[in-house]
DNA sequence: TTATTTTAATTGAACAGTCAATTAATAAAA
DNA sequence: TTTTATTAATTGACTGTTCAATTAAAATAA
């Protein structure tokens, strides 16, 4: 079996199966059992590569995070308009559902933990914040500054409360299309200064 | 010790404890022990008076889906314009973090949980769809079917995104007012036909 | 090539701890 | 006494972690 170089590809197929894991059972029910069966590997790698469960939970959480970034970046790095430049980014965060339906739960139950969990909260802050400034960054170059602060704070409000519900109800594939067009209008009719 | 008709009273403790637990050291951390402990009594009374842990669990969301319930019916009971209705739903809806901070993780874990409990979801469904047709009541006498529909549909999104933003990121009660503020003045842009 | 040694990769049983639930016993009130 | 309320002790299943043993690829020597 030992073939060298195994520790990316371990390491990669660990984090998904914790996220089929937490997807079907729940973080609560996730173990170092149900997440090396679904891998098919043994338990015991699973301290080897991550140090213990909770440094898996962490890799994990930190590849759904990057994962959005690439996803946005990948959306806008060719030049393109304020008004394109939102309308990718309110893509972004609602496509992270449709392309991995198991990542879906596994958001909403890591922000429930991180309210208990200094490092998940680490990386939550840091998502948080990622999306009110990547939205301020395209507002501000539309409407004075303060103006854009406003409408920053109440499209990622909007975003993250479409998504949720969205989430929370189970919705079908079709209700998240209407959640996202919501989300989308929406920022647009912040653009024309009618919504703030 | 045994005193007659103990029973509400225990049962109103144990839900408390139940809040104070999961508030203090998370849903995945709150054990029957945990639990108890805080109650000072012991952890078969659990048992007894519901059934189990599970049980208890499902009577602190039913008591938490209570309070929003009866928060909202005590302040609408007086005749009242449709507009300061809905401004009394948002209220409503974000009070339930001000007069008792230990629920707001609480009521976190639990939507978090629903997804993987048959019984939670039921009653998430409940909750999510009480707020929105609320809104679109109040909406309706405000503008035609389908306009009023929307303007829940997005209203309610936008409660939601706020509230679970400001708990997330841990807000001061500050932070929190300005949440709620900027919830009710879309709610009124709503009403003026101009965020739709 | 072939034989041998080395090493990375992996296993799974053993361990100490914790869990929810149950039990039998106890104490007070009716 | 009988009923109600409660506890303390116990159970067995399950938890994450550790680690000695095993496997087979890779490296080296013959």
């Amino acid at each position: 079996m030992p073939k060298v170089g195994m520790e990316p590809i371990r390491r990669q197929q660990l984090i998904e199966a914790t996220l089929e894991s937490v997807a079907e059972v729940g973080l609560h029910a996730t173990t170092i059992n149900s997440i090396s069966k679904r891998a098919g590997l043994s338990s015991g790698i699973i301290s080897h590569y991550f140090g213990g469960k909770q440094g898996l939970i962490e890799a994990t959480v930190r590849f759904l995070l990057n994962s959005l970034k690439t996803s946005l970046i990948s959306k806008t790095q060719q030049s393109c308009s304020a008004e394109e430049r939102l309308m990718f980014i309110v893509e972004a965060n609602f496509s992270v559902i449709q392309q991995q339906t198991s990542s879906t739960k596994t958001w909403l139950s890591f922000w429930a933990q991180s309210m208990h969990d200094e490092q998940l909260h680490r990386l939550q802050t840091v998502n948080a914040k990622r999306l009110y400034s990547n939205l301020a960054f395209s507002f501000k170059t539309l409407m004075p500054q303060n103006d854009a602060k406003r409408a920053a704070k109440l499209a990622a409000g909007m975003i993250d409360g479409l998504w949720l519900r969205a989430v929370l109800s189970k919705a079908t594939e079709q209700e998240f299309k209407q959640a996202e067009q919501l989300a989308k209008h929406y920022v647009s009719s912040l653009i024309s200064s009618c919504g703030a």
